[in-house]
DNA sequence: TAGATTGTTAATCGATTAACAATC
DNA sequence: TAGATTGTTAATCGATTAACAATC
């Protein structure tokens, strides 16, 4: 017998991508008064199946009610907790250019836990600036900080010629967690988890549906 | 009898998004001198099976050479043609804060045939100023301006309150392609098409793996 | 030729959807 | 109660992987 809302009941990525959306929804419909809400409903807003969205309700380890449906309130504070969001969590930006400065400034990521300690760079005249209350530091810091602070956390935000070379020493400093910026596939052990955000694999997408 | 490299052969979305790998890695290689590459090698830097690299490859049209592999040159050309990277589109984007200054100013994206052409803010101040060449205008000429430019293509970088309105003027401009960094769900017809990059969710995802 | 690699059909796997019983 | 909604099992669908024939 598993105890569903423990620990590692593998969730498909997919699912873990849809939660934060239904958070989004869940804190307007609170804002707006109301108490409960179906699934039909936050599959409308999705545009996906509303089975789905009790499955990847139920995997969270959430109950609803039937006739009912979800408690706004309940709910809300359940994913929170389920997506640690509550928690929060240091993480190191390596490229201080206009994406990774944009990614610093972008406060959206504050609520849920996501807060970037520090920026490195290798431009001289970039290192001992500050990106809002981000300090610049020279790349050749980057392992002694990120062992130290025992960071695990990193969002590369480099060149593709750099990115692998950035991701070498992520490794080698303990990162176990990569969020690639980077248009390049990145070589790592199977331990570490990476994230590609191929903004151009995206508009190549994008623009085949306009013939 | 259906002719394959011809129009559409529906590609499914993770092939589509795999194709600008394909292209980097084709590139890398012919720049060291490489004439040919085989699909386990590309297969090994993206870490899939070499099969699903074929099937890939032979949904575009293109085709190896047995015992050899596939030419290098010869395919990034028709990779460029396939994916249409060679015909420049011509794209605006809605919100000009810091991340739709970054995407305005990432050079990264020209060689995909991405051409942000204007800016478009509410924020008076930022009016009648530049990102780089991209003009920046006030929203109420949005509509205007893609009509009279017939662009198809837009990007919204909007704060989620401000994104539906963006929506619903782009759609009634004609835009059939969306690029959405809001962090909401977009309700559009289903004639248009809409990628939603949402960063605070690939977070989420990125975090969970961190225990 | 032998062997390496492509191209393709069949099998597997996992996510989504359909059907429906359980619940209040 | 009747009806709306949840929760769950079975069916479907599509992407990936395995197996293997075709090729030079």
């Amino acid at each position: 017998m598993v105890n569903k809302s423990s620990s590692f009941e593998h969730i498909p990525l997919p699912t873990l991508r849809r939660l934060p959306y239904y958070y989004n929804i869940l804190c307007n419909y609170q804002n707006n008064g109301y108490t409960y809400v179906s699934s039909s409903l936050l599959a409308k807003h999705i545009g996906i199946d509303s089975t789905l969205v009790r499955k990847d309700i139920a995997l969270t380890g959430y109950i609803g009610r039937p006739k009912v449906g979800f408690n706004t309130t309940d709910f809300k504070i359940h994913l929170e907790k389920f997506l640690k969001m509550d928690k929060l969590k240091e993480v190191v930006i390596i490229g201080a250019g206009n994406l990774g400065t944009a990614l610093c400034k972008y406060d959206g990521f504050k609520i849920y836990g996501l807060n970037i300690v520090e920026a490195f760079d290798r431009d001289p005249t970039k290192i001992g600036n500050k990106i809002g209350d981000i300090p610049i530091s020279h790349i050749s810091k980057l392992s002694m900080q990120v062992k130290k602070r025992d960071i695990k956390i990193a969002i590369i935000a480099t060149t593709g010629e750099n990115a692998q070379d950035t991701a070498n020493i992520l490794v080698e400093s303990g990162i176990i967690s990569i969020w690639n910026f980077a248009p390049v596939f990145l070589n790592v052990p199977e331990t570490v988890f990476v994230w590609n955000e191929n903004l151009a694999a995206s508009f190549i997408a994008l623009s085949q549906f306009i013939n």
